[in-house]
DNA sequence: TGAATATATGAACAATTGTTCAATTATTCA
DNA sequence: TGAATAATTGAACAATTGTTCATATATTCA
């Protein structure tokens, strides 16, 4: 406990020692910025129901539209981006690309997100 | 391999049965519009600033913004956004209101995200 | 009670986001 | 080669978000 003068002779207390812990746990801006940035790909229900779709296997990009009850050119703007943090992986076969989840960790953070929240 | 028609006759392929086993492992809307929002909270990177600084103990909104850089008003704001998806709690002393993580989901749920990413 | 102060809240502004539309690219196959 | 088509890309628009500023609330204490 320890004082910090804001005014002439004002003062208020912090916790000086508590700051200084909490502060120097803080993981480095451009890892938050990565971590960020990766939760803002999970934040939109149109890319949360190609994830869940995705589930039950692999989907072309006509399918998913259909599936999740968007536009093409929306879907495939969400693939790159789900593509972008690895989340899908995708496979050309002649004309169509078929997208598929990229590993495990996306249903793992899903499934732990909805227990939170089931609570 | 299931048909669709489009113009007259014209006619290209989609997978009806992958389509409408993907559309069926859907969740409601209402519930991916919540995971989305939940998600939505751990998107930036002051808040996840604000969630590390508190995983070495609770702390007071002052405290917070110093040890995360941030303005009180902003962190205030945060805390609240933090407050409504259950990731923090408050306790009040005087005037003092010190905040702490509700519950150990976030961690696991942010150590999740990092093993992903640190690949 | 009233001055001091920790925190919360609402409004406003710039920045970011999702969708759609139009145009482009990559691929097949006749 | 060139017509057909699955998918991508970029621009534009409305909607949403984070921060700041000013103000309001809640609490202490003299």
């Amino acid at each position: 406990m320890v004082l910090r003068g804001m005014k002439m002779d004002k003062v208020v207390v912090f916790h000086q020692d508590r700051v200084t812990e909490a502060a120097e746990s803080l993981p480095p801006r451009r890892d938050l910025e990565t971590l960020g940035e990766f939760f803002k790909v999970l934040t939109d229900p149109t890319r949360l129901k190609i994830l869940y779709a995705l589930g039950s296997g692999e989907l072309c990009v006509f399918d998913l539209s259909v599936s999740v009850g968007a536009g093409v050119s929306s879907v495939s703007h969400h693939l790159a981006a789900l593509k972008r943090v690895r989340l899908v992986k995708a496979r050309r076969e002649g004309r169509v690309i078929y997208y598929s989840l990229d590993d495990d960790h996306v249903n793992t953070i899903i499934k732990f997100a909805r227990e939170h929240l089931g609570e």
